[in-house]
DNA sequence: TGTACATCAGTGAACGCGCGTTCACTGATGTAC
DNA sequence: TGTACATCAGTGAACGCGCGTTCACTGATGTAC
């Protein structure tokens, strides 16, 4: 059947969104193409209207995220500050909801991997790095390298926010999870 | 054929050897049963004489990995300090080669996946963190806090370490790969 | 010590399954006259 | 405005492939007598 073009292009929204969650729970060998069509309500015949392979939708769903989430922290960070950003992202919440949280997070293992990401996956990297670098409070700013030591700083964060959440994912013990959030939600504050 | 059993443990062992490098380097969904035989010099058949599935395979490989991976640490931070010990974790050389790297760098999401192997995951993590609390100079040790405030710091460092690590080895850019690693070990020296 | 048999780690064909991808076909919508 | 045809996003069966796992069979080593 032929559809007006509005409706192709939600549907091509849709199949980026559920895959955007599935692969983001799952990781991308983790779901079928499939099971994404399955999601958005279709068929699978129909996935290669949109898509001329699943490589190209893990690169284009990245990118997709990459926009998104990097929208929904600047959001965040105007309307609440970036402590407050920080304890969202450090938190037990995000550890549970995979799908809907962090790509870096999700994703970096499975991005190393996979050439046509790591196109996307970089320059979200290079986005969270100069975000976090204005929105967070300087410490060591004053002299000739304070630019430098900013950047510094706040890729120190990424890098822990990253890697705490990764971690606090992976154990098995809830309490251990959360000291971990709260460890490092701590040692970014101080 | 009937062999001796210290052939059958030695095969054991180079079983699991190969897992480990495999499983590192493309995770284990990555890799199949008749690729890690074939990379012990075996066909696929024998597997199932050594292990009781591949879950099973994943949990002992992880185990494995995790003991041979702590005496690593522990032997070089008593023969070159833990200084040494974090240049050594936060390099080129150390992202460059997954099959021979970090274990929670590698496999954080792989384990989150796998029930089976959440708990030497968990272990792992454990014993990482008391690892670190005791390796790392102290800074802000005065008081009675202290004990508590080790603690925090060396999850802090960690999470970073492995963030760190897991992000340079997905960015496309080698230079921002290198910068990552630099900024994390500043941050952590100071 | 020599022979007969049990053991069991190998081999490699085969299984059922789910995967990514292709393709002949369908039929409502858009376009030409 | 009405009719005939082109378009193209759907459907669902089918493909070739690699996967984890099973199994009948092989034959050198260990054990019993």
């Amino acid at each position: 059947m032929r559809y007006p073009p509005e409706e192709t292009a939600a549907k091509h929204r849709r199949i980026l969104e559920e895959a955007g969650r599935l692969f983001r729970e799952r990781g991308f060998a983790g779901v079928s193409v499939g099971e994404i069509m399955k999601a958005t309500g279709l068929t699978h015949g129909p996935f290669y209207n949109h898509f001329a392979s699943k490589e190209a939708l893990m690169a284009e769903a990245l990118a997709d995220l990459s926009s998104r989430t990097q929208a929904d922290f600047d959001r965040i960070v105007a309307e609440q500050g970036i402590a407050a950003y920080l304890d969202l992202y450090l938190s037990r919440r995000h550890v549970d909801s995979a799908g809907a949280g962090c790509l870096m997070t999700a994703l970096a293992a499975d991005a190393a991997k996979e050439p046509a990401t790591r196109g996307p996956f970089t320059a979200h990297v290079k986005g969270a790095i100069d975000r976090l670098m204005r929105a967070l409070p300087g410490k060591r700013r004053t002299g000739a390298g304070s630019q430098a030591d900013a950047r510094a700083d706040a890729i120190l964060a990424l890098a822990a926010m990253v890697g705490a959440v990764a971690l606090a994912r992976a154990v098995e013990d809830p309490a251990l999870g959360d000291e971990i959030l709260a460890a490092t939600r701590q040692g970014l504050a101080d």
